[in-house]
DNA sequence: ACAAAAGTGTTGTTACTACACCCATGG
DNA sequence: CCATGGGTGTAGTAACAACACTTTTGT
């Protein structure tokens, strides 16, 4: 039941985003993300730990806390929401969902996961962050649908290499992919210079086709 | 003194900046940044509003939310941190300091600060934020000189406008400056287009000189 | 007339996009 | 030998920095 308390509770949620199958997923548990309450002196991020594998995720950034007092109906609650990135062969207890097509969510959840997706947006155009979401080595092909399905909007194959090896985000890794049945020159293979987020070009960014 | 409780304590802080005599200022009570306690059901802006008087702020926006049990030594305290903006005369109670010569601040405020700023400078190139630290109307010198200060390295006033212009951040309004005793041309007013934030070229940046 | 400050014209650079073309493989 | 997918070469473009030049004022 909804009852006002002298002093919150306190909860660390997170959106959890991967791409798969051409596809951007969240993690959900239920209906909702996944999150614990800060129930003795933690860091918000340890809390979180409790509901979710964090050494499962390449990379865990926090996004914002929302303090609305009637942001749920169980009572006077604070969330802190942080987006998680990982690979898509990551194991992660939980069900994937499209974030393109997703159910009802509880409380404010559907907007947590708008806010991740737009920092992943904005963050794969001028920093490396793309190596949260790819395998060690991949092709440029694969690459190319990782980007396409996180940022929404149509990437050349040809340009996103130029673009990262310029940068230095990218570099050639020994080995080739055998191609499919159809044939096709098989594909180099390349792999994230760091496995950390740099800001990689504070001035640029990848433009979307016109 | 410092306690162990089974519930923490939750403060609003606010890193509040402007630009005066050439020089980034942060808003200080004592040696700590102004902030409030969430006692009640309220949001946190509304917490931080009983420490600052918000309606002279031209911009706030949350920076992060710090949780380390050990940040300060009074006991486990949660602080969300906030960057405020204001033009150089808004009306604040509590002293101005350069943030460039800092006294010692209490807790992980001066970390704050340096996230306020940080985000300050980012945004500044790739929004049109500029209006928070400016005056209604203002000559292209006058603007410069703030944007000098707040990205601490310089800009030339010819691209500065060409650049803010271009991309329909700012725009001329009726009348001149007239000159100093030295004489010179007369300045042209402008005025920025929009007073709330806006992305207005999410692909480039001023960038500092070579 | 001359210094000072504001504003314009112009050139060059860079990082990108677009697209034609070439390469390596399977059937 | 041709379809398929990977990869390179190259031209065009937009946004920008740099700087010489012109304009308008005060003394």
């Amino acid at each position: 039941m909804a009852h006002s308390r002298d002093t919150p509770t306190h909860v660390a949620l997170a959106a959890v985003l991967r791409v798969r199958d051409h596809s951007l997923e969240v993690l959900l548990d239920g209906n909702a993300l996944p999150g614990a309450e800060l129930t003795r002196p933690e860091t918000l991020e340890a809390a979180l730990g409790r509901a979710l594998e964090l050494s499962a995720l390449a990379h865990l950034e926090q996004l914002e806390t929302r303090s609305d007092p009637r942001r749920t109906a169980r009572g006077w609650e604070l969330a802190t929401a942080y987006l998680g990135l990982a690979p898509a062969d990551a194991e992660l207890a939980g069900r994937w969902h499209a974030v393109g097509a997703l159910p009802p969510l509880v409380d404010d959840h559907t907007r947590i996961v708008a806010a991740a997706q737009a920092r992943l947006r904005a963050k794969l155009s001028y920093t490396n962050l793309g190596f949260a979401l790819a395998p060690e080595a991949f092709t440029i092909s694969e690459l190319r649908e990782i980007f396409v399905a996180a940022l929404g909007y149509d990437v050349s194959a040809t340009n996103l290499q130029r673009v990262l090896v310029r940068r230095g985000v990218l570099e050639p890794v020994a080995g080739h992919r055998a191609p499919g049945r159809s044939g096709g020159r098989p594909a180099a293979l390349f792999s994230f210079v760091a496995r950390r987020l740099e800001v990689t070009d504070e001035f640029a960014a990848l433009r979307p086709p016109r």
